[in-house]
DNA sequence: CTGAAAGCGCTTACAG
DNA sequence: CTGAAAGCGCTTACAG
């Protein structure tokens, strides 16, 4: 492995020339400089990312725990957060491992600040104290870290709101229900909650999965037994995707026979058969938070705990059915 | 942030026999090291990863490549060698970066290796000469790396070969066409070549992409003009999903009006609504010859080209019809 | 068993 | 402008 010392011996300098050479100083002729960026190129030189980062104390990477990757809404996510953070000249490190060990990991790494994307990890399993800032998506008041979270709850206001508003008297949620995900008993809360206030009577289809598999196969059970409610709310994107799936395929019709409206708001939802209504925090806003917040953390900054205000997006799956 | 010279003093002990200490070494008095273990633990102790690599030239690291982090199939084989890889005591980092920035960066921090999960790079943008290892997970003989494929015309052919002793004479293919996935690519030759050898004529179902709801879509368009041949090979367990989805919605039966196979050797396939005959690989063979190349190659063995032979699992999905 | 010393590959004041 | 020196946080021969 090519150090700066042998760039240094090629180029006939001293290898602290080298290394100013090597960061742009303006502290080194130009002449000098061109001549080592050459050498260390005919050498094949590739910086050493550890020694660096010993000195400078920093390390320009931000470790993201996400041990399932398989949610699109969060993909797109993450795919937003790594693009903004790139930016800002920072890596994305992700570790599919378990989220203690993966913490573990990046805390060794010295990684300037870690991204927790599960939260359901008991509070006692968590380090009490870590040195590195770690910031939490998620529902507010789970850890005692900082957090950037959605109001759910008033998410799923605005979902029944509107359906109500449509001339709906019967929505159904469907979802995991009961499940562990914080997020997802958040929904279901908020659902509840909004139908109790309007003297609703809930409809819970529990798709005991998150992926669109489960969603289709739920409301295709549920149709075994009894018709469905005459509009539905489902609990995020895959969801959505299987119950549209499940609907179509028992030859109802969309909006006409089932209104259907989605959790996340992502491009994703416009792009199906039937483009959804979809509500929740648009997926940049929800990016630029958070890697505000990383940024904020990693300049030591005070952590701060935000619920996003979600939006409603009306497309053709919720439309106002022709009487 | 805590360093072994800080233990050293609250244990009254030398910052070298805290090192021996932390890494349980036998050349410590056990009561000295169960004093210094507690002190370590007691001021939240955290190794420095970096300094640590400097000077033992391991980071136990592997990086991987992938910025696409979205296909089912994909998703079970980084999640099975992740797995198998924390067993060897290796951690998984992975990228979902531009794959030429990942590579960078993955050589910087000096990974054990790399694994490479997207193919279509072009030759010519790649380093001509890493220093670490890579291991590349596609086709081969499209870059100068150690290579880990399947025999994805063989595996077409025993597709092709099974509906064939099913008594079906018209078999389309449902894929990306003519796309620029080298993967994509062999499989949809593999299928030509398969027919032709057969003369039977190909029905190209062009999907224009990978996801399930351009399965879907790519059904539901081609049923308007024409009715399906009466066998369907899917390119992918995604597509899959999406075909079954778009014939089901069009009231078809699976086996009976059409068949399917399924490619991905995946648990997945048997889950579904209408349990998937499947060809390739299973993905555990998969992750233990990539574990087991990557193991070869941090070891500093020479790398190998490797196609591996896909198996066929029979489901419902292309049982015999009932004449 | 314990500690002093050298060194991993860098950066950064500090002299010259 | 250039170079010698110190030091980042560790490990590992080597003395004692």
């Amino acid at each position: 492995m090519v150090t700066i010392k042998d760039i240094a011996r090629a180029a006939n300098v001293s290898y602290s020339t080298v290394s100013k050479a090597l960061n742009d100083s303006p502290l080194v002729k130009p002449e000098t400089k061109t001549a080592i960026l050459t050498k260390a190129k005919q050498l094949g030189y590739t910086p050493n990312f550890a020694a660096k980062h010993l000195v400078t104390k920093r390390t320009n990477t931000v470790g993201l725990v996400w041990p399932e990757i398989n949610r699109v809404a969060l993909t797109e996510l993450a795919r937003h957060v790594n693009k903004m953070m790139a930016a800002e000249g920072k890596n994305i490190l992700l570790s599919i491992s378990d989220p203690i060990e993966a913490i573990a990991l990046f805390s060794r790494m010295r990684s300037d600040a870690i991204l927790l994307f599960e939260e359901d990890i008991p509070q006692n399993q968590l380090p009490a104290q870590l040195d590195i800032p770690l910031l939490s998506y998620g529902v507010p008041g789970i850890n005692q870290f900082p957090t950037v979270g959605v109001q759910h709850e008033y998410a799923m206001e605005l979902a029944v709101s509107s359906l109500v508003q449509s001339g709906h008297a019967s929505i159904g949620y469907v979802g995991m229900v009961d499940g562990i995900g914080r997020r997802q008993l958040a929904k279901q809360a908020g659902y509840l909650d909004a139908l109790k206030k309007r003297e609703l009577e809930p409809v819970l289809v529990d798709t005991k999965g998150l992926n669109s598999i489960d969603g289709s196969t739920a409301i295709a059970a549920f149709l075994t037994k009894s018709s469905l409610p005459d509009s539905l709310i489902c609990s995020s994107y895959d969801i959505a995707v299987g119950t549209v799936r499940a609907i179509r395929q028992a030859g109802l019709s969309i909006p006409n026979d089932v209104a259907i409206i989605s959790y996340d708001n992502i491009p994703q939802q416009a792009e199906g058969d039937v483009p959804l209504t979809a509500v929740g925090v648009p997926v940049e806003t929800l990016a630029e938070t958070l890697v505000q917040e990383l940024l904020r953390l990693i300049a030591g900054e005070d952590g701060l705990v935000q619920e996003l205000v979600p939006e409603l997006v009306v497309r053709t799956s919720s439309r106002l059915r022709k009487q």
